[in-house]
DNA sequence: CTTAAAATATGATATTTGTCATGGAATCTT
DNA sequence: AAGATTCCATGACAAATATCATATTTTAAG
């Protein structure tokens, strides 16, 4: 396995701000973790003891609604780190993660983890900073979630995941999440998701191959009301 | 004006974490205001340069959404502290902060708390464990948004006024919204929200006056799907 | 390769929620 | 106190979304 000062993912998250000796001493410790598609990587209610440096792949965060159904919060790619949150209050987590397709990380345990943000304020200050992050973009979730139809939900979270994890060398989306995964992150019913995208399709909007979407029109995608 | 150090208001926030010389030149350098019911405190987009610490008084913390509708993201009340997230991002605030009744705040420079921010761990980590905390409350937002009805939505809301801000003498929840706060906390239409309290007071869950709401019957009201 | 299981698709229908219209009640202003 | 304005309430209807049923297609398993 290599290692941390060397490791590039590192940019991408707090664990840039870490010094060189301290990354040194996380790399020592740290273990590699390897999940296939589908796996649990934790479940709502566990105690972490530990953070995860996703090096490859993509996982979903969900929690559990009360009617059962599991809402996607956000999904992970490579250079996210799951678990700061409970690492910073100590409590529980109250999100599960699963893989969405196979994934490699690295799990560093608390107790490195923990001193550093006690003794070291810059990496601290960027954890805080990424948290201020995470807190606005969740605002704007809500927001959405109350405030805009499916039909529109559904547009954005496309773009979303053509903007920000991109898509293979055909043009296809490069996450590929079922339908229901889709329902379950704009917050609907499988069978509401399913027609949505279908209607997306008869309109030119999408193209499919099997689980695969392509964005054809994305101008028009922005003006789904 | 009082002073910090002897104010029992910031136990309430990370402020308590501050040592007695921090508090002292925060409370040399703070300043008092007051802004009257319906005063807008601040807005979307605006350059903090300071956290206000509420003494008394409610606020709502709101979002535009792209169809004009503002969205409740949150209450605040005495203890609240408003302006962290822009404080530790450094960025322009992503929310508005309007009073519901009049208020008293004290108002403190972030030249003097940033500099607090970045020399005392034990401050740090408390606004990252309150952080963590808001988004994990975030979360649930989320989930409750995207999964439950809107019935039950303003059940949970009228719940959660009454057991984290209390009521008064006679029973009435002591924050006192418009029904069009209620919709816009809730993510739906006036016409809806009041049409749903109007239902709740039909059938003995609340009844009110004028403005005022009282829950007569909190187990029932917890079944409402 | 065949069969079983799971995921996708779509129709029919019920339910929820939004929108528009209108009237009354409360509150503010002068 | 009168008028103006805002807020609350409710009906009628439209639109969005959920639910149930049932094919069809795709994927997984033996």
């Amino acid at each position: 396995m290599g290692k941390c000062e060397q490791c590039i993912i590192r940019e991408f998250n707090s664990l840039k701000s870490l010094t060189k000796e301290e990354l040194m001493r996380v790399s020592a410790c740290k273990t590699g973790k390897l999940y296939r598609k589908g796996q649990v990587i934790f479940e709502e209610g566990e105690t972490l003891n530990g953070v995860y440096c996703v090096r490859d792949g993509v996982c979903k965060l969900t929690k559990l609604s009360e009617n059962g159904k599991d809402q996607v919060v956000k999904l992970v790619v490579k250079g996210g780190l799951l678990g700061k949150r409970s690492l910073v209050s100590e409590q529980k987590t109250n999100l599960s993660a699963v893989a969405l397709n196979d994934m490699e990380m690295c799990f560093i345990p608390k107790s490195e983890i923990m001193n550093d943000l006690s003794k070291n304020p810059k990496f601290t200050m960027d954890v805080l900073r990424e948290m201020a992050n995470d807190l606005k973009e969740s605002d704007v979730n809500l927001v959405n979630m109350a405030q805009k139809s499916v039909k529109r939900r559904m547009a954005e979270i496309l773009m979303y995941i053509h903007d920000n994890f991109g898509t293979d060398d055909e043009g296809y989306l490069s996450i590929i999440l079922s339908r229901e995964d889709y329902a379950s992150i704009v917050g609907t019913a499988t069978e509401s998701a399913i027609r949505i995208l279908s209607q997306f399709k008869k309109e030119g909007l999408i193209s499919t191959k099997g689980k695969q979407i392509k964005i054809e029109d994305y101008g028009s995608l922005k003006w789904i009301e």
